[in-house]
DNA sequence: GGTGAAAGACATCCCAC
DNA sequence: GTGGGATGTCTTTCACC
């Protein structure tokens, strides 16, 4: 379901998704509001999900995950149950930040943050040995042009 | 460069990361620690960039982008100037949340949220108006299994 | 949509231990 | 590290234009 939202919703969206820790003064100013009517629009925005949270940030370099892998993976069992234990066995690995089943002739799409690539040999063990792939690669991330987690409002 | 952190600062950052909603008493709560030395840390997290923001999440498919496509790119010019310029033409197309350049055969891949399929033609129009690109496909995701902004903390 | 006011919660920063 | 406490700010909810 999409909603529609004004001038004023999307001002709060787009800002929000910069920056949370914005209060509630700072953020009516930005976006033209008076704290009461922006304070009334943050809060329904919330409780209709459209926010889906707020989170801290970390800097993976800063705790030593500085690797993020994408992991290319082929299943030749297209069934519900290697899903769901596909699924299962993810669940175990901390280490994946995002799993996405795709279009096209490659299956799964994993990005993993590692330590370094000793790291992702350790992750490709523990992954293989909690479920058959027929068919896996790996790719590193050299160098991050632009990373961000904000949607597009337009 | 990487800190040492103990117990307490990953608790920290594993429950911000998480929520970063909750109260300073909530979180001192959950991380066992009083509400100064919770405080003193989160300051200092913040401080030091461990921490490196905090942002709303927002729901893409209840703002009308429930579509994602991973876009694989390669390039014939291996060079920095066209590494700028595509960094440029990046800059400019708001729908890209992620790109990066990797290792192995495939140059460059990026994350894009769409409205839905029609909106991924006008995206690779602009873009390959913008910059020649050797070789470009995209493959789209059907499901998430997993979609966090969580760095594992371990 | 806007104002202002008021109660309480919360963050911030002391201090002493 | 802990706790208490003072201070000011921010959130939240009113009633009302």
């Amino acid at each position: 379901m999409t909603y529609e939202f004004d001038d004023f919703d999307k001002a709060i969206l787009r800002t929000l998704q910069k920056d949370a820790s914005l209060s509630m003064d700072d953020l009516s100013e930005r976006v033209h509001l008076s704290r009461n009517a922006c304070w009334r629009r943050v809060k329904q925005l919330e409780q209709s999900g459209v926010v889906r949270g707020r989170v801290a940030l970390i800097d993976a370099r800063k705790v030593g995950m500085p690797l993020t892998a994408f992991v290319l993976i082929r299943t030749d069992q297209h069934d519900s149950a290697w899903n769901q234990n596909f699924q299962k066995a993810l669940s175990g690995l901390p280490e994946v930040q995002s799993a996405h089943r795709m279009t096209g002739d490659l299956d799964y799409v994993l990005r993993v943050r590692l330590a370094d690539i000793a790291d992702y040999d350790r992750f490709y063990q523990r992954l293989v040995s909690k479920i058959s792939i027929s068919d896996i690669s790996a790719s590193f991330v050299m160098d991050d042009l632009i990373d961000t987690t904000e949607v597009p409002i337009l």
